[in-house]
DNA sequence: CAATTAGATAACAATTTGTAAACATTGAAA
DNA sequence: TTTCAATGTTTACAAATTGTTATCTAATTG
C-alpha cells in the first residue's frame, strides 16, 4: 500500500520520539524525527513532509520558534503544524496559534488520539490538494475520472502516461527535463533509466495524436501551446 | 443565508456555554444550549442537533452518560457526539470513546480550533445525509429500502455491496481509491485487506451486469457513465 | 560525417485485477 | 441456545494490463 503520508516529529525526549514514532509507523505513515528546532528545519527541507508535529517545549529552538519560521518559508505553504502541549502549558496554544499552527494534541499522548487527529488533518489536506482537471487547446484531462477528452472523444491513458501528460499539461509550452519528470511521476527513490520516458511519450502520441508533445533535443519534452 | 447545521452545547459554566455559543453562531450555526446532561436530553430530541458538543464534567449527569444515553437512542443515529475535555481530564479521552464519542476537542477552548473541527465533522455528515437516493443511468438505488432498481427490476444487493455501490454512485465518473472506498464504506478503523473490495465489485458486477462499474488500472473503481 | 539524442518496436518483468473457493462472522429462526 | 444461511473476508492463483529495458533505426547537431 501507498504511504498514507510523510509526518516529522520534533521533540527533545528520545522516549516520546521513540513512542510517537512506533506509532505513527503502525498506522502506515513514513515518519522522520529531530530533536529540537535547528535540527527538524533542514530535515523538513529535505524530506518535505505533509504534517511536522511539534514539541512546544524544547532546548535550542523552542516549538513557537520553528513554527513561526517554518510558516515564513514559503516551501511549507501545503505543510500542516500540529503542536504537543503539555497541560501546564496552557497559554501556549495561545501563542502557538499566533505563530500559525494548525491544531494541538495535548500531552500525555494517547495513540488513539494522536493517530485519529493526525488521519482527520491529513485527510482534509489531501482532499484540498488534489487539483482536478486541465484544459489545453482542445484537450482536456479531467483527474477525477482519470480520462482524457479530445472534443467528446474519450481517450483513456495508463496511469503513468496520464501522471506524465497531466504534468506536461500542467504547463504548457513549458519545456520539462527527463530529470524533472522522474522526479514529479516517478517520485524520489526511482530506480527507472530516463529513456523509460521515451516510450511512454510515445504511448501517449500514439492515442493523442503527434502534435499535442513536443520534443526539444537536448532539453526535455513540452506541451505545445 | 441556508443554515450550516444545528449543534448542541451542554456545558455548565455559563461564560463557556456563552463563548462557544457566540463563535458557532458567528459561523453560520442554529446553536442550541443546555447546562447539564439531563436538560439536554429533551432539548436534543426535539431539535434534532446534528452535532452535540458535551462537556465531559458536569453535575447533575455527565458528558460520559449523556452520551451513552443518547448513542444507545435510535433518534440519534445520525448525531454526532463531540466531548469537550479538560486538560486535566485526559482519562476521559479513553471512557469517553467507549460511550461513543466521535471527538474531542481539549479545553481551553480556541475558535479556530473549534470551528475548524466542527465544520470537518459536519460537512461530512451533510453530504451523507443529502442524498437518501440516487438515480443514474437506468439505475435507482434507495437508501430507504437498501434496494436497486435497474428500470423496474429490483435487485438485492448485500450491506457493504450497497454501500460500495452507493458511494460510486454518488459522484458518476469519478474515481475512487481503495483508500478512498476503505475510508468511506468501512469507516476510520478499517482491518481489512483492500483487496476485499475487489471481491465485493465482483459480487456487484455479478448481479447488476459489468457495465456499470468500471476499473481505472492503478487507481481505483468508478460508476461508468 | 561522427557522435549524440530520440523514435520505434519487441521482449520481458512487474504490477494490478479478476475469480473461485475456503474460511470467519453475523444474525435470524427454530 | 443451537443451527443454519447469508454476508463478509482472506487467500491463492490465473489473467490482463502496464511498465521497463534492450536494441536497432532515424534524425539532429556540431
Amino acid at each position: 500500500m501507498e504511504t498514507l503520508g510523510k509526518i516529522l516529529v520534533v521533540d527533545d525526549e528520545a522516549d516520546i520520539l521513540e513512542f510517537i514514532s512506533y506509532n505513527l509507523k503502525k498506522e502506515g505513515y513514513e515518519v522522520f524525527t529531530a530533536s529540537n528546532g535547528k535540527e527538524a528545519l533542514p530535515i523538513a527541507k529535505k524530506m518535505k513532509p505533509d504534517l511536522i508535529l511539534l514539541d512546544v517545549m524544547m532546548p535550542v529552538m523552542d516549538g513557537i520558534e520553528t513554527c513561526k519560521r517554518i510558516k515564513a518559508d514559503s516551501d511549507f505553504n501545503q505543510t500542516y503544524v500540529v503542536f504537543l502541549t503539555a497541560r501546564s502549558e496552557d497559554y501556549s496554544e495561545i501563542e502557538g496559534l499566533d505563530a500559525g499552527a494548525d491544531d494541538y494534541i495535548a500531552k500525555p499522548i494517547k495513540p488513539k488520539v494522536l493517530v485519529t487527529r493526525l488521519n482527520a488533518i491529513l485527510r482534509r489536506k489531501i482532499k484540498e490538494a488534489a487539483s482536478p482537471s486541465i484544459k489545453v487547446k482542445d484537450i482536456f484531462i479531467d483527474r477525477e475520472s482519470f480520462l482524457i477528452y479530445r472534443g467528446d472523444q474519450k481517450i483513456q491513458l495508463a496511469r503513468k502516461e496520464f501522471e506524465l501528460l497531466f504534468l506536461l499539461a500542467s504547463k504548457p509550452g513549458k519545456v520539462f527535463t527527463r530529470e524533472n519528470i522522474l522526479e514529479k511521476v516517478w517520485g524520489d527513490e526511482v530506480l527507472v533509466v530516463d529513456r523509460t520516458i521515451d516510450v511512454h511519450i510515445r504511448k501517449i502520441r500514439e492515442k493523442l495524436g503527434d502534435e499535442y508533445i513536443g520534443t526539444v533535443k537536448g532539453v526535455g519534452y513540452k506541451f505545445e501551446i
